[in-house]
RNA sequence: UGCCCCUUAGCUCAAUUGGCAGAGCGUCUGACUCUGACUCAGAAGGUUCUAGGUUCGAUUCCUAGAGGGGCAACCA
């Protein structure tokens, strides 16, 4: 002990310190609890997990990580109305693909036992009553925030009576709603949650769990710290609605006598611009079908994101560039893009794709020639190797988007007269534009440098374009759906009166390609690979519906794109 | 109308606890480039919500106010 400096080595790459962290640490110096660092991640399983879980995932299993302490998963599985094993199992799921696994896994519904004990030893110290209002009676006994509530007829019930009472609730005797456990605190006090909270509910019904065998529910303010105290929890990370429960909290743990019990710490929730995190409000996306379920790759589910390519690392690089605050926070969904951009460039494979082709002939190129350019798999800034090599022939194509008939100045791609480089091939220039009877362009005619097949001139001719492109004879076809941000607003909330948020859903979010034109190299790669259309962004192959017959790809985010700004900015 | 929380750059967060207000993202410029990507360099951007007070000195402490948010489910 003497040495204690030593056990805390001084790191040269102290991890972002958070106000939370600040006071985790300080825990440890201090010895506050007697024992390691414990967290816990409590969700309810009625619904997938998102990216506001994600922050809550990271925050306490980070905690424990750093700071050599536990981590449980625990299900607060206490309203049996809600509840289901396929979330369960997604939830299992979904933390693990994050990077993360738990020391315990937990359920609140095991505690029913020990959470009756506790109840009837609050009403053996007469600090809990049987309450036999009814709901209304109870509300209206409250009081409201400016005033205080009034104590109801039962609140003086004897000891015995409430014992009596509590024990035939337990028992089935009394149907749902004829009675109900509450803490007795004070009517009157300031804080509504200390106004006498309900404690335990009948619900006679069937838990995805207990099945029928438990008839009384305890309510979340009364599950939930003494959860985190039977499991030895040292800080309850929450977010911060739950503030004002944070005085029962303590009132029962401390009631309840646990020795250096957890205490809660709340901090903001994530929000994210362009798309909702909340369970409710997804749960109705996905039960009035505006998406195709809760891991349809526009939602901001850890499914959603994991179908439509994102990596666990961008999640997790996310989470800790947004840092931990108590001040409510609206991230811009830049940010998050950026995260998922700079995960996959160090890691994916580039390729081109030609998402709206467009024909092109080469005139002057030789009718059946077919060249095998070498193309390497990465850029030189990415300590990466690899290369494949791309069928290069008279007819190809490329995107249409490349190519203007009357171009601005700026605009250094294909155009009337216009030479640019294609990708890892020649130089070509147009010559001619074939319109089809309606105006269209259909075609463009052009000729290929021979002596240009390293992609510079031997003259030292500069051209400033280079432009993706594939063979027609050889590419392959493919499905692309272009996901956009399922929002057209930053806050999908801020609608005027009368619509909701459904209103504001953009009708665009997700564009199919149904045949856009591939280099033929990915024709046997894995389902689920991932890669960089060179110019055009980073996708991966669609797990549920892609087959080694037809294609089918996402797109996980674009390019950041300059040339769209200008365009944009006229 | 009561209690509680929050307010620092466009956004998210820092500021060694009272000592010259910084970073990442975004924006703009430029360099580099066979991706208008990446990378690199630089710039713009601040009445630290406001008004008082304490202090040699306040983003930090105190008072009042403004704005935003939470609390009156037998949801979590």
């Amino acid at each position: 002990m003497s040495d204690s400096a030593a056990e805390a080595p001084e790191s040269t790459s102290a991890p972002r310190r958070d106000f939370i962290r600040e006071l985790v640490a300080d825990d440890v110096a201090t010895g506050r609890f007697g024992r390691a660092p414990a967290t816990r991640f409590p969700p309810e399983p009625n619904g997938f997990l998102h990216m506001g879980h994600a922050k809550s995932i990271c925050l306490n299993f980070g905690i424990a990580q750093e700071f050599g302490g536990s981590c449980n998963l625990r299900f607060d599985d206490t309203n049996p109305a809600t509840e289901d094993v396929k979330y369960v199992e997604a939830i299992q799921r979904d933390v693990q693909w994050l990077g993360f696994q738990w020391d315990n896994l937990f359920y609140a519904s095991d505690y029913f036992e020990k959470l009756y004990e506790i109840a009837e030893s609050l009403v053996l110290k007469g600090k809990a009553y049987v309450d036999s209002q009814n709901e209304e009676e109870i509300r209206a006994g409250r009081g409201t925030v400016t005033s205080a509530g009034t104590p109801g007829p039962y609140r003086d019930r004897t000891i015995e009576e409430n014992l009596d009472l509590l024990r035939r609730m337990r028992a089935g005797e009394f149907a749902d709603g004829t009675h109900v456990l509450r803490a007795k605190i004070d009517l009157a006090h300031v804080n509504m949650i200390m106004r006498d909270p309900l404690l335990i509910r009948i619900r006679h019904a069937h838990h995805y769990r207990r099945g029928n065998d438990w008839c009384i529910y305890p309510l979340y303010d009364f599950a939930h710290g003494l959860s985190d105290a039977i499991e030895g929890i040292t800080r309850s990370l929450c977010t911060l609605e739950f503030k004002d429960s944070r005085e029962i909290y303590d009132w029962l743990v401390q009631e309840a006598g646990f020795e250096h019990p957890p205490t809660q710490i709340e901090f903001a929730r994530l929000e994210l611009d362009y798309t909702i995190l909340s369970k409710r409000k997804l749960l109705r996306l996905v039960n009035e079908g505006h998406v195709t379920g809760w891991d349809d790759p526009r939602m901001p589910t850890i499914a959603g994101l994991r179908r439509r390519g994102v990596r666990p690392e961008a999640i997790r690089e996310f989470c800790e560039t947004i840092g931990v605050a108590r001040k409510d926070a609206r991230v811009e969904i830049a940010a998050f893009e950026h995260a998922v951009r700079n995960d996959l460039n160090m890691e994916v494979p580039r390729v081109l794709c030609v998402l709206n082709p467009l024909k092109v002939v080469l005139t002057n190129y030789p009718e059946d020639l077919v060249e095998d350019l070498d193309a390497p798999s990465f850029p030189p800034d990415v300590p990466k190797t690899g290369s494949r090599r791309m069928p290069f022939s008279r007819e190809l194509y490329v995107d249409r988007d490349d190519f203007m008939e009357d171009p601005p100045k700026k605009f250094y791609r294909l155009a009337p007269g216009r030479e640019v480089r294609l990708r890892f091939g020649y130089l070509i220039t147009c010559n001619e534009v074939v319109k089809n009877g309606a105006g269209e362009v259909i075609e463009l005619r052009c000729t290929y440098d021979p002596a240009t097949r390293s992609g510079q001139a031997p003259d030292g001719r500069k051209v400033q374009g280079t432009i993706h492109w594939v063979s027609a004879a050889q590419a392959l076809s493919c499905e692309v759906r272009v996901y956009d941000r399922l929002f057209s607003q930053p806050d999908p909330d801020a609608v005027p009166e009368g619509q909701d948020f459904i209103s504001t859903l953009n009708p665009q979010s997700l564009v199919v390609i149904p045949d856009a034109k591939i280099e033929p190299s990915v024709a046997n790669d894995p389902i689920g690979s991932r890669y960089q259309f060179e110019r055009t962004g980073y996708f991966m192959s669609e797990v549920e519906s892609s087959t080694p017959e037809k294609l089918v790809f996402n797109r996980i985010v674009g390019m950041r794109d300059s040339w769209a700004k200008e365009v944009k900015r006229g």
